[in-house]
RNA sequence: GGGCACAUGGCUCAGUUGGUUAGAGCGCUGCCCUCACAUGGCAGAGGUCGAAGGUUCGAAUCCUUCUGUGCCCACCA
């Protein structure tokens, strides 16, 4: 037989395996109609991504569940790609524009997306790079990016054919504008965060009148774009302010004061003043009672109010300047502590400011309702199914998209306008390509619209565009609807809500049928783990220290679906020594193996004569581990798949099964067994740890022509090898051997030797188990001489252990400590009786007996016979003792 | 203001439809470098499952309330 390498080095293995894989093209999909079809999508990481411990999560899942699709004989597609991630990748250019002394402006539109191509082509398949690291199979030949060429036609498209159903409009409104970014953004671009504010009480004085209005603001550098004042109508305090109006003594405006039901009573004063160019129930207010909107921000957030000294300042410089205005003035009430949630830019994280200006947006409640009722009719389910109540809310209260970006890195909006047309209605042109001229007045002055798309607006074509949408190709008709989607809380509304509204729309059915839902990683004191707070683990050096495999096999195994992951370096020693217990096993197995022996004969059935107790039982327990295995990993229980192999492996198979198997290791049974479980839990761990099990298998004789453990077959789960009462058996044989090493443990009885006992049974067939198996005591307990039988006297000088109705005696050769033994058998005594009493009180239960299912009673029945027979055999032994 | 999640041995967490003596990993104690593995083996200590009620023959598990923690959503200026 080949042999392993004596030590475990996942790097060289690592790489190895890797480029054999994608040599070979085993990632490689094609529509094939013999075959199901399985689809993933990978959520496109942002060109600007650097791999992180997110990332290493959410494509593990997806790695494993293609891994497993495609070994259950699915023609399985993982289909790959990035996200342009336009502000983000924008950025970046313009900071290393900045360390070479130049500015995006300066360079101009043209040389500067030249740029940020240059940028992707040399930086925006890095993450790809770190994905192959991590052992992902993803159909690289297909690779795809939200700018390329086939992806641009799919947004034109859309752009148009929504336009054209009246679905995407151009309206002034407030939005929420990133005065850094200086662009516009979608509400759920802006992340409300509490902040420490004050809240500001001023006087407002009414016109012919010594009164004057107290209004709370917690922004009084927008009072200089104020045009009213409002309170509710049914505010008894401001009765007196009908017609009044109210004077803005700084720059001596008249300001009207209107009523409106919108105002809080109970907020502040109760009295509102109304800004309608920088808030948005300010807007609100000002459309339904007519009032002009000021404008007096620039778009980096300095106040443009030329003439005045507040003209040119930031917007926080100029809240202390007007403050101070209005201290001067007398004006000023007071202020007190306030804290209240603030939008902040998601990319950039300075504060948003609400901004009205002329954006385009999608009108969202048409596309909603499809989306809603594929979801409340089961065709697309969430894992954990609490996700759907948070989709459906947010769904149903759904808000229109503002889509237009004033950035340059992006899908150009499709849109034209004459620069002749006089009618505004007819100056606007939207199409694919750029119109040759004017289809109203013939003009050749036409130019396009300036800004380009939210990156969303590609992402959401995502599952479809990614196939060859809108051509009708093969792989289009073939693998869409997708299977599974994989991805993070923090998407679901960005992306995943989206994609559903698209995918129902544009194809009129569901992108995907599950959507998997995992946790948010995190650092050990439950932080979320992010860059800037500097508490990341970064998976590329897990992945050097331990090996991916460790990692993989670490980030599932303690990641319960859909939980949250607290992580710490540390945690990724039990893949790395799992990985390390496996490998010295299968080298052991090698080391054994009789390969003539082995390729002899590679079918066995359940029921084999010459199998041992020990192999059906691992066989017994190896099919079982696999059902489990299956059945966890189709209901997305992840973590359960990996913990149930592991133990299996670890816990079955190596602790019992490979000290038992050295017994007979020559016998052509044992060679067969320990080939055979071997090799097919290989293929169950393949998903999870895909390049050691790819490495040892390659050592194995195989059963099939494969090339790879990952073209080979998925185990088939065969009944007739699952064995209740072999299992039975074995956890006597188990029982006995543990209770005697205790013995042993208690009695200090050095390691080497061996001891002499005798076991006294009540039952034929455990007498019958016991003496087949004797050589599995012997071995395992260290058990030199051993009588078995049912007329057993207890030996001389003995200590005594008791399991159900069999009673053991360990020969101790020197003088026993009485005192010390009663002190044992007492306390087992104890434990026992406590638990057998509580057995009674059910059983006395008429209740209990009646209304519970007969099996419950039937077991609590045959857990009372053991422990009263366990006690009895333990009371006789305590009586003979003295 | 709504909604969701979590509270189980020293630490980090499993525990699927209520039913064996509540499990694991790490840590801890004792013994062992036994010819696959000290990234290991064997044996062991350690928990009245956040609190109080309720449903039930039976609750870590279901219901209610409370306490603490975290997250999401929301235009109270």
């Amino acid at each position: 037989m080949p042999e392993l390498p004596t030590t475990y080095d996942p790097h060289e293995i690592e790489d190895r395996v890797y480029k054999l894989w994608e040599e070979k093209r085993f990632f490689h999909a094609e529509p094939d109609q013999a075959k199901k079809p399985y689809c993933i999508v990978i959520p496109p990481p942002n060109i600007t991504g650097i791999l992180h411990m997110g990332h290493a999560l959410n494509n593990t899942i997806q790695d494993i569940l293609i891994r497993f699709k495609r070994m259950s004989g699915l023609e399985a597609l993982w289909m790959p790609g990035t996200d342009h991630a336009g502000i983000a990748t924008q950025n970046v250019v313009e900071k290393n524009l900045m360390k070479k002394g130049t500015k995006k402006d300066a360079l101009g539109r043209e040389k500067f997306l030249e740029e940020v191509w240059k940028w992707r082509n040399d930086y925006g398949t890095t993450i790809i790079n770190q994905l192959k690291k991590l052992g992902c199979s993803c159909d690289w030949e297909r690779t795809r990016f939200t700018m390329d060429e086939g992806l641009s036609e799919a947004v034109k498209e859309v752009f148009v054919r929504l336009y054209e159903k009246g679905l995407i409009y151009r309206g002034n409104y407030i939005i929420n504008w990133c005065p850094r970014c200086k662009t516009a953004l979608s509400d759920e671009e802006a992340e409300h965060r509490d902040v420490d504010g004050m809240l500001y009480y001023i006087n407002y004085p009414v016109k012919n009148s010594d009164k004057h209005v107290t209004v709370a603001t917690t922004r009084p550098e927008t009072m200089l774009g104020d045009v009213a004042i409002c309170v509710n109508p049914k505010d008894k305090r401001y009765k007196h302010l009908k017609d009044a109006v109210v004077v803005w003594p700084i720059v001596n405006r008249e300001l009207k004061v209107i009523f409106d039901k919108k105002v809080d009573i109970k907020f502040g004063t109760g009295a509102l003043k109304v800004t309608p160019a920088h808030d948005p129930v300010d807007f609100e207010l000002a459309r339904e009672h007519k009032l002009e909107a000021i404008n007096i921000m620039r778009d980096d957030a300095t106040i443009n109010l030329p003439g005045l000294d507040f003209d040119g300042m930031d917007r926080f410089e100029a809240r202390e300047a007007v403050i101070e205005a209005l201290k001067q003035r007398k004006l000023f009430v007071r202020s007190e502590p306030h804290r209240h949630a603030v939008g902040h830019c998601y990319r950039c994280h300075t504060m948003v400011e609400p901004r009205l200006s002329p954006q385009w947006f999608v009108r969202m409640k048409p596309l909603a309702g499809p989306a809603l009722t594929a979801v409340k009719k089961g065709e697309i389910k969430f894992y954990p199914k609490r996700w759907t109540k948070v989709y459906l809310n947010w769904m149903e209260n759904i808000r229109d998209w503002c889509i237009s970006r004033q950035i340059w890195w992006g899908h150009r909006i499709p849109v034209y306008y004459c620069g002749k047309c006089s009618d505004p209605s007819k100056s606007i042109i939207v199409s694919k390509v750029k119109p040759e001229k004017c289809p109203s007045c013939g003009s050749t002055e036409i130019t396009q619209d300036p800004d380009v798309l939210d990156t969303w607006f590609s992402s959401w074509l995502w599952p479809f565009s990614t196939l060859g949408w809108p051509q009708e190709t093969k792989e289009l008709n073939y693998f869409y609807p997708t299977a599974t989607l994989v991805t993070a809380q923090e998407i679901i509304f960005f992306w995943v809500a989206r994609m559903i509204m698209a995918g129902m729309e544009f194809r009129k059915a569901v992108p995907f049928k599950d959507v998997y839902i995992h946790g948010t990683v995190r650092d050990d004191t439950g932080t979320k783990m992010s860059k800037s707070l500097g508490n990341t683990i970064d998976p590329l050096e897990i992945i050097k220290d331990f090996g991916s495999d460790a990692l993989r096999f670490s980030i599932i195994s303690i990641t319960a679906q859909g939980q949250d992951v607290y992580l710490s370096k540390q945690k990724f020693e039990l893949g790395r020594n799992f990985a390390n217990k496996l490998w010295n096993a299968s080298r052991f197995v090698l080391m054994n193996l009789n390969g003539d022996m082995v390729k002899k004969d590679l079918c066995q059935t359940a029921k084999d004569p010459s199998l041992s107790l020990a192999d059906r039982w691992i066989l017994s327990r190896f099919y079982q581990a696999l059902q489990e295995f299956t059945r966890a990993l189709e209901k997305y229980r992840i973590n359960d798949a990996a913990n149930r192999i592991y133990d299996f492996l670890w816990h079955e198979y190596c602790d019992w099964y490979l000290e038992l198997a050295k017994i007979s290791i020559n016998e052509p049974h044992t060679q067969m067994t320990l080939y055979k479980v071997l090799e097919k839990s290989l293929r169950v761990l393949h998903p999870i740890m895909p390049f050691i099990t790819e490495t040892i298998w390659q050592k194995l004789p195989r059963e099939h022509d494969k090339e790879s453990i990952m073209l080979a077959p998925w185990p088939h789960f065969q009944k007739a090898f699952v064995a209740k009462k072999i299992d039975c058996q074995m956890a006597l044989l188990i029982d006995i051997i543990q209770s005697v090493r205790n013995c042993r443990s208690s009695w200090a009885i050095a390691p080497a030797k061996y001891v002499t006992i005798a076991v006294k049974v009540q039952k034929d067939d455990d007498r019958k188990t016991l003496e087949t198996n004797a050589s599995y005591i012997k071995r395992l307990a260290r058990v030199g001489d051993m009588k078995v039988g049912t007329a057993i006297e207890k030996p001389a000088q003995s200590a005594v252990g008791v399991i159900r109705d069999i009673e053991f005696f360990v020969c101790l050769g020197g003088v026993i400590d009485i005192e010390k033994e009663k002190k044992r058998l007492l306390a087992r005594i104890d434990e026992v009786t406590r638990c057998l009493s509580g057995i009674e009180q059910k059983l006395a239960n008429q209740n209990f007996v009646q209304k519970a299912p007969q099996d419950v009673v039937e077991s609590e029945r045959k857990r009372k016979l053991d422990f009263e027979q366990e006690i009895t055999g333990l009371r006789n032994n305590l009586t003979s003792l003295t």
